[in-house]
DNA sequence: AGCACGCCGACT
DNA sequence: GTCGGCGTGCTC
């Protein structure tokens, strides 16, 4: 008899037993077309047995074996396997999660075995490597077997061409690649830079704009081992390739590499995983590392590689002011020294960037009589104004609404907007400087893939004089006629109740700082803040990646925050918070934590976005300093939380290493 | 997660 | 009299 142990993709934590009848030996890792409940489902092969523990007699046999590609790889099996004892996922869901949606359906479509056409792209010769450069792939050059490196980088340092020469060595010996980038940063620019350096290279991309067929398709070619070079976002980290020996994550301290729904994963911590399982080296770029990464090559863990200057040596780093805005008057929140700046600019025919994180017109719009504010019905947040289509937009729900004339609760017909976002700016930069092209850049204005595209372009030509941004504008794209970069708005950061918000803003401001002169143009940045004195602030003027990340180390030392204790929370989402407190209060309550005295799990409280879409949220953090004690208490956990009857239409979820709560 | 089965309210 | 609401339980 043999028996198939089947992963399918249901939440439910166990693998489903088949019995084989056909004529093929079946081997693992390959996919299956089995009946399940009142329909059939595709399923992986993940064990096969000589009997099972299943009541015989319910056993149902499998349908097909389906050979129209090779076995998923047993190192491939090995990284779910690992995800889903990791994540506290089903393996069945992680597995299938990393096929395309045309391998997981059990009516066979049409495949046609069609060849991604090869873009011409235009050939880049390879520059000339810096002495930093030089010095730097020597070492990673060395590397033999499972090597974690931290290429420690400014902007502009050349980390890419570094990623380039390494992925050569590579590709000329037979080997595939794998090239993780945050989502913002998979642009046709990179993918076509790569592909001009190895013009004789198969690249493919894998990311979720991809049609679907091409993203089969691309995949399949990295299966099969045709592809030599996978590029792609997050998804990407679970794509089987056989000849893998090298993988490279750049921007690794992008919070876009952290998967929010589903499997809750980190691909740069399941790409080191994967290195590690495969002895093969991982280079983690950055110019701002996580806290966590940076601890890790502080402890020596990883190996610290830094590029402490420019690629073109003219390309001095950007000077910095911090403009203390409460000693002077500001216009729109626009300090004169800013207005000037942004003038000399216009001058001499250079762009301007005034980063403003904050879309839409206005955060918010009020009544001042009765007091009466926009809120989202649905989410614990204001609806922001947005003038250019005259709606109010909720910016976590999607929740839309017109803009009412008159205050929805007492009438009054004066109501007003407050605060500032890019649209406001926007019009009043354009007002001021009326012979300036302004652009505003943020997700209303570059909608898609495409609108962003045109906008790059647009900017990279020279078509705009002054633009105004949000994040997406800060991340490592280069303008070179860009040489002043003013920041608005972001000290709402220093005091944020989440403790990694510095973190964050620092990241932020080191990025969009580097947007500011490049090549042979020395770029400004220019923040203002009310409180200049703030040491964030004293380290980002200083270019003090270090002495900054020290600081916060040291400050999460103290608190017992991660990288110093390891995480998990548990949410529960319902349409009442008494509801999912309740049920948290039980968990709380469960007898097994005397087990587990390396493990303390705090009291439920609500999350900071308290509710979303209409659904009330409540977590309950669990934390120890040791990462194999909460590793050994989350199974039990879970399986514990699954024993308690929950109360209707009750959603809960376990994620592990949260970023945020 | 689907999807069936099952038991109570307003409709042709 | 039935269509359909979504609570409950099961899937090898």
């Amino acid at each position: 008899m043999t028996i198939l142990r089947i992963a399918l993709a249901v939440p439910l934590h166990r693998l489903f037993d088949y019995l084989w009848q056909g004529a093929t030996e079946p081997v693992i890792g390959q996919r299956v077309r089995v009946p399940f409940g009142s329909r059939e489902r595709i399923g992986v092969v993940v064990e096969i047995a000589s009997e099972s523990a299943y009541p015989e007699a319910q056993i149902r046999p499998a349908l097909a074996i389906l050979d129209d590609i090779v076995p998923l790889p047993p190192d491939f099996m090995a990284l779910c396997e690992f995800a889903s004892t990791y994540y506290q996922a089903p393996l069945g869901e992680v597995i299938m999660q990393a096929l395309p949606a045309g391998l997981k359906r059990p009516v066979a479509t049409q495949r046609r075995a069609k060849r991604s056409v090869g873009l011409n792209a235009p050939v880049h010769p390879a520059p000339h490597l810096t002495n930093g450069q030089v010095q730097v792939l020597e070492e990673l050059r060395c590397a033999k077997g499972f090597s974690p490196f931290l290429l420690h980088g400014v902007t502009g340092s050349g980390k890419t061409e570094v990623y380039l020469r390494l992925m050569q060595d590579v590709i000329e010996a037979g080997g595939q690649v794998l090239l993780l980038v945050p989502e913002i940063n998979l642009t046709p620019q990179l993918e076509e830079r790569v592909r001009g350096r190895f013009p004789g290279a198969r690249l493919v991309a894998l990311h979720s704009d991809l049609a679907e067929a091409a993203r089969e398709r691309n995949w399949c070619a990295a299966l099969a081992g045709e592809a030599d070079i996978v590029l792609g976002t997050r998804l990407a980290v679970f794509t089987p390739m056989p000849c893998l020996q090298l993988i490279v994550l750049d921007e690794e301290h992008d919070t876009s590499f952290k998967q929010q729904e589903g499997m809750r994963y980190s691909a740069r911590d399941v790409a080191v995983v994967r290195a590690s399982a495969l002895a093969i080296p991982i280079v983690l770029g950055s110019a701002t590392p996580s806290l966590e990464t940076w601890a890790n090559a502080q402890n020596a863990r990883y190996r610290l590689l830094s590029l402490r200057e420019r690629a073109h040596s003219e390309a001095r780093m950007p000077s910095m002011r911090l403009i203390d805005t409460r000693k002077v008057v500001l216009q729109e929140g626009m300090s004169e020294a800013l207005l000037q700046a942004i003038e000399e600019r216009l001058l001499k025919r250079e762009q301007s960037l005034i980063f403003l994180n904050r879309r839409g017109y206005a955060p918010v719009l009020a009544c001042p009589s009765c007091g009466w504010i926009s809120n989202c019905r649905r989410c614990a947040a204001n609806l922001v104004l947005h003038l250019a289509d005259r709606r109010l937009r909720c910016h976590h729900c999607g929740f839309e609404a017109r803009v009412p004339s008159a205050c929805p609760t007492c009438g009054n017909q004066d109501i007003h907007p407050f605060g500032r976002g890019t649209q406001r700016l926007e019009a009043w930069l354009q007002e001021r400087f009326p012979t300036a092209r302004v652009l505003r850049v943020d997700r209303d204005s570059a909608r898609s893939r495409k609108q962003w595209e045109i906008m790059l372009q647009r900017i990279r030509a020279g078509e705009a004089d002054i633009l105004v941004g949000t994040q997406m504008l800060a991340k490592g794209h280069d303008f070179p006629k860009l040489t002043l970069v003013g920041v608005l708005g972001s000290d709402a950061a220093l005091f944020a109740a989440d403790w990694r918000a510095p973190e964050r803003l620092f990241a932020q401001l080191m990025q969009v700082s580097g947007r500011a002169g490049r090549a042979e143009h020395p770029g400004e940045v220019l923040i203002q803040t009310q409180y200049p004195d703030h040491p964030l602030y004293r380290a980002v003027a200083e270019h003090d990646y270090e002495g900054f990340a020290a600081s916060q180390l040291s400050e999460r030392k103290q608190a017992g925050f991660p990288p110093y204790a390891y995480q998990a929370v548990l949410r529960a989402e319902a349409s009442a918070m008494a509801d999912s407190l309740a049920f948290l209060e039980k968990v709380r309550a469960l007898p097994l934590l005397a087990d587990h005295a390396l493990v303390s799990v705090y009291d439920p409280v609500p999350m900071r976005m308290a509710r979303l879409a209409n659904l009330e949220r409540a977590q309950l953090l669990a934390e120890s300093p040791s990462r194999a004690a909460l590793q050994a208490f989350l199974p039990r956990w879970r399986q514990a939380i699954e024993a308690i009857k929950t109360p209707a239409r009750l959603r809960w979820h376990i994620e592990v290493d949260p970023l945020e709560f």
